[in-house]
DNA sequence: GTCCGATGTAAGGCGTGCTTGACATCATGT
DNA sequence: ACATGATGTCAAGCACGCCTTACATCGGAC
């Protein structure tokens, strides 16, 4: 079963910033199923992946991914 | 290929500390070997070990992990 | 010269991260 | 009624992250 480990604030900020899931995956050059997966936990990104959604949307890796304990 | 994307400071602030890679892993529940791949370039750590590292070398995921361009 | 700790490699295996393609739902607009 | 955009699911497939076990090397201490 999987089940990611690490909380995310993804939807939130994508969201804020109007973007729509297919757009967040062009920009991070990933697919939309990817950040879909992604938001709704069904897998952690990868830390590559982790590194360039901080980019685009320019906070540290801290505020946007969390992990219990 | 495989090979890493992202590069990383493991061995540098691991040393600083006196630590052995074997003592690393377990501080954050991992394996020796895996501390040595990484550390060397054999593939990157997923988010939630990055995270884990992050958090027993005390400093930001960005002060760590580097990620070309 | 031998022992031991630290580092490194190899092989087999397993679950996950991500891909592409296809299809379903729902809201909005015309 | 129909089209379109946004979101979501499923399935097959591949590469990678990490595990365990085992073995090799090198340096320092005795």
């Amino acid at each position: 079963m999987a089940a990611q480990t690490v909380k995310n604030a993804l939807r939130q900020l994508r969201v804020l910033r109007g973007w729509t899931q297919q757009e967040l995956g062009a920009k991070v050059g990933t697919s939309r199923q990817a950040i879909i997966a992604i938001e709704n936990g069904r897998f952690d990104p990868s830390l590559t992946l982790a590194i360039r959604l901080s980019r685009v949307f320019e906070k540290p890796i801290e505020e946007i991914f969390f992990l219990d304990h």
